[in-house]
DNA sequence: CGTAGGTTTGAGACTCCTCAAGCATGGTGG
DNA sequence: CCACCATGCTTGAGGAGTCTCAAACCTACG
C-alpha cells in the first residue's frame, strides 16, 4: 500500500486509435475551473482519504490527476465500490442532499486534487456562467455512468462484466489522451469483484479467459497490468457472452 | 396497460409511524417551484413517454403526482430499468451532458408533470439562488440513491434484494406524506426483476416466501396489492439474508 | 365465456460462490 | 544477499443460489 514513485498520470499520449485531440476536451475544462476559482491544490497518496462518510459537506474536489474510488458503506458494514474517478471527474456531489458525505472518497495513487468550496462555487458561477454548465455537467455525466454501471451489473454474466470494465477503464483513459494499450490496472481482484458484484476469483477466472482468448494480454511481470490491443475486442467479447450460442457452425 | 381511474397520489395521508408532517418538505419545495418557475404541466397517463433516448435535451421534468421508471437501453438491445421516481423526483438530468437524453422517462400510472427548459431554469436561479440549491440537491440525491441501488444489486441475495426494494418503496411513500402499510405495486413481476437484476420467477418466490415469513401480505383480491404492517420487519429480513446462520439455537 | 397477460410453483440445469491449496511477488530483517 | 513473511493471484472441486423451461392458475377484459 505505499505510493508508487511514479504518479499515475503520465503527459497524455495518443490513444490507440488516434483521435489526435483526445484529452483536450478534459483538459480545457480544468483550465477554466482552475482559471476562474483559485482553487487550494492538494496532493494526495495512495490508501489517503478524500472525504468520508458523514464528514461535514462543505467541499467538491476536482481530480486533476491520480484514480479514486468511491466507496459506500451501509448501517450493516457492508461495504460496496460504487465508482472509479479519473482526472477531470469530480468529487463529493453526494454530500449536497444531505450536509454531509454519504460514502468515501479513497486515492488509489499518488495524485493532485483540486478544493472547491460549494459555496465559493455558487458564487463564481453567479460571475461566470459557464461554470455552472460544466458543474451540471459533470452531475449529469456520474447520474448517466451509475446508470450505465446498474445495467452492466444486472443485465451481464460475470464474465462479460469483467471484460466491460476493462473496455470502460480503457475507454475513460482514452477520453483523457492516456494510452490504452496496456493500462495499470491499481485496484486488487478483490476491489475488482466488489465493483462488479462479484467474487476475487471470478474476476481472476475471467481475466484468465479472456486472456486465453488473446482478448487481453499480461505483462511479463507480475498480473496488475493489462495488455489490451483491440478495445473493440472487449466489447465483441461482451457480444458473445449475451448470445449463447448464435451461428456456432453455420 | 390501460390507466386505472383514480391517479396513484391521494391527498396526502399521515404515514403509518406517525411523523406529523411528513411530505412538508416535498411540498414546500414543489411550491416553491411551482411559484418560481410557472412551469407548463402536463397531465400523463400509463405508458406515456415523458422523453427518450437519442431525443434532444430542452427540458427537465418535475413530478407533481404519478409514476414514473427510467429506462436504460444499449446498443445491443438489453432494456435495464434503472430508477423509479415518485412525487417531488426530478427526470431529464441524464440530458445535460450530452445535449441528448441518455435513456427512456416512461409513466406507469396516471400523473401530472411539470416541464421546466433548462435554460429558463438556469435564468430563473440567478434571479432566485434558492432555486439553485434545490436543483443541486435534487441530482445529488439521485446520484446517491443511485449507489445505493448498486449497492442492493451487488451485495444482496435475491430475497433481501426484493424486501429491500419494498422497504425502499414505502419509505419513498412515507417521505410523501403517503400511506405505507398497503401499496399498489405499478409494475410487474418481469418489471420488478429487471430493476433488480433478477428474473420473473425468482420475484414471484421472494414475495411469496416474504409473505410466508408474514414480512408483507396479499391484499384478497390479486396480487398486485402488498400490505406492509411494519416496514422494520423488512430491514430485519434483510439483516436476517446477510447472517447466514446467526445465534440460529444459541 | 374465452382469451390474453400476469403470476405461482416445480424440476432440472447452469452459473457463480465457497473453501482450499499452491504459487508468485515484493518487502523486511537477519 | 537471502530466507522469510505478507499479500495477492490462480486454479480446482464441490455446493448453494439462481435461472430456464414448463405447466397450471388467476384476473381482467372483450
Amino acid at each position: 500500500m505505499l505510493n508508487t514513485a511514479t504518479p499515475s498520470t503520465p503527459a497524455p499520449v495518443l490513444p490507440a486509435i488516434g483521435n489526435a485531440i483526445a484529452g483536450q476536451h478534459t483538459a480545457d475544462t480544468l483550465k477554466l475551473l482552475c482559471e476562474q476559482l483559485k482553487p487550494q491544490r492538494r496532493v494526495v497518496h495512495t490508501g489517503d482519504v478524500v472525504y468520508q462518510a458523514g464528514e461535514r459537506f462543505a467541499n467538491l474536489y476536482i481530480l486533476n490527476s491520480g484514480f479514486f474510488k468511491i466507496v459506500n458503506l451501509s448501517i450493516d458494514g457492508r461495504e460496496q465500490v460504487v465508482g472509479l474517478k479519473f482526472r477531470g471527474d469530480w468529487l463529493g456531489f453526494d454530500g449536497i442532499a444531505g450536509t454531509r458525505y454519504a460514502c468515501d472518497a479513497v486515492a488509489m495513487d499518488t495524485g493532485e486534487i483540486w478544493v472547491v468550496p460549494y459555496v465559493a462555487l455558487l458564487e463564481a458561477c453567479t460571475r461566470h456562467p459557464a461554470l455552472l454548465h460544466v458543474l451540471h455537467t459533470a452531475m449529469s455525466r456520474e447520474i448517466a455512468h451509475d446508470r450505465d454501471s446498474l445495467m452492466s451489473v444486472c443485465t451481464l454474466p460475470a464474465d462479460a462484466r469483467v471484460a466491460d470494465f476493462l473496455r470502460h477503464w480503457a475507454e475513460s483513459l482514452a477520453e483523457r489522451g492516456m494510452r490504452t494499450d496496456e493500462i495499470t490496472l491499481r485496484m486488487t481482484r478483490a476491489e475488482i469483484g466488489n465493483y462488479l458484484g462479484m467474487t476475487l476469483e471470478s474476476v481472476s477466472r475471467a481475466l484468465s479467459r479472456l486472456a486465453r482468448d488473446n482478448v487481453i494480454g499480461f505483462a511479463t511481470k507480475g498480473r496488475r497490468d493489462v495488455q489490451i490491443p483491440d478495445v473493440g475486442a472487449l466489447s465483441a467479447f461482451v457480444q458473445r457472452c449475451l448470445a449463447p450460442a448464435p451461428a456456432m457452425l453455420q
